[in-house]
DNA sequence: AATGAATGAGCTTTCATTCAT
DNA sequence: TATGAATGAAAGCTCATTCAT
């Protein structure tokens, strides 16, 4: 199972590509042991290279973790911007669109990254730093689609809508789904994840949205 | 206080007396520093009792944490349980807007309370026992909320609502409002997370709730 | 070798006893394989004990050879004081003989503790603890000598005496001749050594020693 | 400057001068950090180099530890042996002077050399390679005392003086002053060293030396 | 039923040494 | 010669668990 088996030659590669490594090894283990069970010889072990080589490319254990979860919450933020400022969806309606898809797709509900995730927000409380990382993410995201039903909103003409209501509200739901698709794998599934998320966004935006898909 | 009383009477009581005052304790120590921080030593000083207690009631550190996870799911649906079967809330409609009001009360939404579910949740991926716990949780409470839902329908003429869909958005959303007001309480706090879930109840059911609290 | 051979039962003891048996096996550690390679596994099979009692004890590696400095230091401390005041040697002159004897003494001039005491000088330079520690010790130690030594120039009338200058000077010297006999033990011996220092105070004091032991 | 200038030339130099450089980083960090401290990282970073070459020049840490004691303890020894030889110091009196202003010259009792010395002499209890060093060192600079004391007793008609004993007692006391300068340097300093050792001298030979410089 | 000193497996971290470049 | 990324043995420390009292 370790990742690379050619044992053979102990090759120098560039610092960002170890970097890589490492935090993609930590990903997988945390998701296979939690956060806490998590070790640096479990870490080292699944990227295939030595104890040693965890500390020498990231200080300490925390500043693994650290640097794991900015990796899971950067690779969601930016996926999350690239959607939104696409040319490949004009509309805002396409926009929403492409949203539902995206914050449902198989890269972002991998339960990998997800048991990331929420290991991570379960010590935020007590760990100022995650505590940050998480809450960071969660406002650039929230602000993101805060700009994107403000668009909504005024093309559609809904009168009395309140914009960070809903963006907090969707925001939420999104968190909620995403729960329950790890924890309760026996009653939610991306689809109706995705469908429930839907209705909110079409009971909002009627006019952008209808609540079943096409 | 830490020892019992009367050096005379041994009451039967005791044994549960000193569960309940480990479990309060762990949940303490557990908002304060986390699960993974949380040890043996700090709960039985939390609790004012010796160490060697702790694995005296609950035979490990492991069956003391399930002991607190259970508590912690028990009371909430325990108490949502309550409520829904409570005469003081005869209507359905009034059955709602209780549920509303006790899923965002200061008791529920208290964050010792929070942090211990998030933190348990953030493991339940690599332990299934913590998993099934939760799980389960979530099961019952959303049954419960299915059938009020179910009522809402069969009383208000709601043509084609998917009642299955709707508990499991409203628990959802539920989750997610707590993790939001436990992770960002920059942005989130108890009474927007109620506005939140009240235009999502009203939403679905306009005959019984208005979008604004009267 | 292992002091303890009973490994029999884990028999809980005083505090006390505990740091003092860890303190003494730790002077023998130092003694035979140096400051540095001095381990805390190697300290506590040393004294018997399990490897996590020392730091149940002394909560870290540092604290207890800090425990172990002050002990040999407080030691020859106490031990001078002891002399200086005793009543046992009621004239100056008695009293500066019993010191020579002290100084030179099997208990002071012990291989194991001036082993200790030189390896903690060794690091002292860039450990300020240490440092203090061995400072004060030698303060103490020189203030008493000067106290010594002034009685015997206001009797003995050495006219133009400085005594600070010898008391300065023969704490110098038994430090240099302590480290000759810990480093050069082929040229140095015990009663070598307390014979230089006996000239050293005959040369100052001539009314109260003489250069050779009667 | 790390690399040699010339691309073109390269000397035989150059290997010397890589070992001087790490040998002097090494002290260096001794005095700053202490022995156990000192890190092959440290050593080779402070001489500006690369972390392999150390291995390359000296083939183990231990090697380079045991080059830098010979460095220090040669560097006295020739000192010493310069004085003593020179033709500028033609009488025992002006060889005996010269000798007490080189044990106390900034050169000498410079507070990085000092440092290294006794950093060596606090591990050589367990380490016969440094007690060897040091011992040979000790003996060497003892025996070139004693044979100019033997002179001066000689020329001074001295009596029964016993030049042995004088000289091993000399030797301690500087020893001991070193100690005391580097270890309680708020007591002692370099003139009261030197007027502490000119005594010791003067009591020996007074006909060669004042208690008092001139 | 209660205590807390004692145990030791298991963790993170350090760092001398190696070796492909 | 020279480099520094990579290695892994060995260290200090933590803490769940045990058990004599």
């Amino acid at each position: 199972m370790t990742k690379s088996s050619s044992k053979t030659t102990r090759r120098a590669l560039p610092k960002e590509v170890r970097r890589q490594q490492l935090v993609l090894a930590t990903i997988k283990c945390i998701a296979r042991s939690g956060l806490s069970s998590t070790t640096m010889a479990m870490v080292t072990q699944e990227a295939g290279l030595s104890l040693g080589i965890a500390n020498l490319h990231f200080e300490s254990k925390d500043k693994l973790l650290i640097a794991t979860l900015e990796h899971v919450t950067g690779e969601y933020n930016s996926g999350q911007e690239a959607i939104l400022k696409s040319d490949k969806h004009p509309s805002t309606a396409e926009k929403i669109e492409a949203l539902l898809q995206f914050d449902f797709s198989p890269k972002v509900t991998q339960k990998n990254k997800m048991a990331v995730w929420f290991a991570f927000w379960g010590e935020a409380k007590s760990r100022p730093t995650y505590q940050n990382i998480c809450a960071n993410s969660d406002y650039k995201s929230e602000d993101a689609i805060r700009d994107l039903f403000q668009q909504a909103v005024d093309e559609g003409g809904y009168s009395n809508a309140n914009v960070a209501l809903l963006a907090s509200g969707y925001t939420a739901l999104i968190d909620g789904l995403w729960l329950d698709l790890l924890v309760a794998p026996r009653r939610m599934n991306r689809t109706k994840a995705r469908l429930i998320a839907r209705h909110y966004l079409a009971s909002a935006f009627p006019n952008h949205l209808t609540p079943e898909p096409d």
